[in-house]
DNA sequence: GCTGTTATACTCGGATAGAAGATGTCCGAGTCTTAACGG
DNA sequence: CCGTTAAGACTCGGACATCTTCTATCCGAGTATAACAGC
């Protein structure tokens, strides 16, 4: 079970729009350069941030990406069910239906047991991670002290961002 | 994040494994017939239950699979594990040490907090999983009453078993 | 009739093709800026 | 000097290749069975 590269990403363009100024927006080009990954990649998962309403996008000259919400309203689990996909990881066939000694359709009224374990599981998985908003992981970033380090990010936005 | 199909079908292998009559060997292709699956793409899933000691495997004419612990002592965590690898979903690549602003790795003592983030959902997953054993799930199987249904899968054991 | 041997049928195990999804890239559609131009 | 307009540059958005992983299959290695010949 492996979870796209992109996710990672993602999470980390958002936690650098958190500290873009207000009324300024960050091109995509400029959040790759950042991260020093593929720009049109990159982009291709900003579109998906866009479409899930995480991020809203400015066209033209002064363009570029922002949050749509407070961070304390933007959960990790939102970011990857937009940049992964939010359909469960396991799959039912519903094999207990198939075979010479399959369950008929009647006899199927409960989910079946194994694909109950493996959901319940999944649930277990998003309640943690819906409630670690992207706040929270800004917090834990400025909260070892660097001061340089953090007027460097500031410093490098401001040069970069438009609008 | 999709988990392989062979999960489900190693899953429900065992489940009938575990009905199987004791000191008798089930080989792979009754196990392919009775869930109605591709025979030798299930016994590929076989042998990773059986590299991962979850099942014994015995060869020649009187061969086939059998569980190897009692079902109390396995969980769906390990069958998954084995199946589909049990290498993290969440791939931290350290991006937070590239680009212009990375962080130079002696700054990096702790783990990234986004990836923390993941890999505390995935312990939870695990945590969920490693609490449902093979004995639970046969126990939520046969809780429902139908005599004749269970006497069809113990006569199809008993015409399809060797040993 | 009993025993040792051999042939056989049946099983698992790993090496080998094909398909699907993830990864990576490109060019067109749209929009704001800016500068030139006319009044 | 100011308003209008048109060109230009910059941005996002979706369509297009490439590559790894998952899915699916086949044939060889190994073993217990069973037949068979010899004693």
């Amino acid at each position: 079970m492996r979870m796209g590269e992109g996710v990672e990403w993602a999470a980390h363009a958002c936690v650098l729009l958190s500290a873009l100024p207000d009324g300024t927006g960050l091109p995509a080009a400029a959040i790759a350069a950042y991260h020093d990954v593929p720009p049109a990649y990159l982009a291709k998962h900003m579109q998906a941030l866009a479409r899930a309403g995480i991020v809203t996008s400015a066209r033209g000259a002064a363009g570029g990406y922002r949050l749509a919400r407070p961070p304390q309203e933007i959960s990790l689990m939102q970011i990857a069910d937009a940049v992964d996909g939010s359909e469960p990881a396991f799959r039912c066939t519903e094999i207990r239906q198939r075979g010479p000694c399959g369950a008929k359709p009647e006899e199927c009224t409960k989910t079946c047991g194994i694909a109950a374990a493996f959901w319940a599981a999944e649930r277990a998985y998003r309640r943690q991670l819906e409630g670690v908003s992207l706040a929270a992981i800004v917090a834990s970033l400025t909260g070892r002290p660097d001061p340089g380090k953090f007027a460097r990010v500031k410093a490098w936005l401001e040069q970069n961002a438009n609008g």
